[in-house]
DNA sequence: ACCTGAACACCGTTCAAGT
DNA sequence: ACCTGAACACCGTTCAAGT
């Protein structure tokens, strides 16, 4: 009776609900009205069960209009790619794994395809190219990983409180610049700037792999 | 008769010889010989216990000697913090909850100190000089927690067999640079890129805050 | 103060037994 | 085939009770 798209439906019914970090297998299983042990014959186990999520997921990200330009292409590629994963940060925890992302389907590599080819139409060559992908992918994931632990903290009670200072108690003869900073760090680490990170790496990424062919051509 | 330090101590022993994830209460009360409830007494949570880890961890990270020119100083002291992260690489997961970087010692906030002075030394504004860190941070976490992912893909038989293409057997026709890079795409991913990409991603955020001040500064 | 065992409220997963 | 309850081997944490 219970069939394997009706446990992902349920699963991502329970994750939009109430997180990721809450789906248990239990809980799974008792949202579905059948004993957890029910699941095991039509999943291999957890990890596969978020696998199989992702993969589904990963296929209707939405496909970004290509400008004209090979440095915007890849931009275009490397934002949507961002996109998809701030509306399902977790993802991007399983994702980190190395070889995860080469395993998702095709719609999902058209992206890597762009970013890989936009690069060698830029004038890299294919390995070039590679290293330009994974670099902007680790900034990627980092960005996110970095986002998605912002909001565990929201839920715990941890967070600076109203008054607290960043910043403000340093040695100001060891640390100048911070303790000049003071609590306006606060204020600047919330601001949303991988947009403009992204397009400073892209542009430092490209000018390196052009720039001296010889000392990165062998890579 | 239980002290803290002995409790670190223990904690940084067992970690070290399985693993941070193994790292559990019970496990950490046996190796001291106590009951898992006596530890309550002498830290807060598990939480709690891993920030002071990695308090400790950071204060004896050494400090790299500073080259002259300020871009060149960024490079150092990013490359410092990533050295530190590869041999505790668990601490990055930690880490990478905002504002927790602020807490810890001087003589790791020294490291950042050191980046936000080499961007305002460059020609940065203040705001942008902190831009310019969290990027590096985001870049510098995110390698670091691939690397992490990576490890734990090796205990598990998970990786693909010897024989096995990554995009060997892709639809060239939708994917073309990707089936053309076919198992070559897994030799390119494993080799370590980070100072490369540190270099370019330092070399296009300093261009950009110091070449287009109007719109960026406000920032 | 410092430590304890027992207990609470969970996990993922296995396995022999049912229909 | 498909599903089940019971059980295994764990977690972090609390709490009343001991010395």
């Amino acid at each position: 009776m219970t069939s394997r798209p009706q446990i992902l439906a349920a699963a991502r019914r329970l994750i939009d609900q109430s997180g990721w970090e809450k789906l248990t297998v239990r809980g799974l299983a008792a949202e579905l009205g059948v004993g957890p042990t029910t699941l095991y014959h039509h999943v291999r186990d957890k990890g596969d069960l978020l696998f199989l999520l992702i993969h589904e997921y990963a296929e209707q990200i939405p496909h970004p209009d290509l400008p004209g330009e090979p440095r915007d292409r890849i931009i275009a590629a490397a934002t949507a790619i961002h996109d998809a994963l701030c509306e399902w940060p977790w993802a991007a925890e399983v994702l980190a794994t190395p070889g995860f992302i080469t395993r998702l389907g095709d719609s999902a590599l058209w992206l890597i395809e762009t970013i890989v080819a936009g690069a060698i139409d830029h004038g890299c060559t294919p390995p070039q190219a590679v290293y330009v992908f994974r670099s902007i992918w680790y900034y990627t994931v980092g960005e996110i990983l970095v986002r998605v632990h912002t909001a565990d903290r929201w839920a715990d009670a941890e967070r600076p409180a109203d008054g607290e200072t960043f910043f403000g108690g340093l040695d100001a003869s060891r640390l100048p610049r911070l303790a000049a900073l003071g609590d306006r760090w606060a204020t600047l680490a919330w601001q949303d700037t991988y947009p403009e990170g992204l397009r400073a790496f892209v542009d430092g990424l490209l000018a390196q792999s052009t720039s001296a062919p010889g000392r990165t051509a062998d890579r």
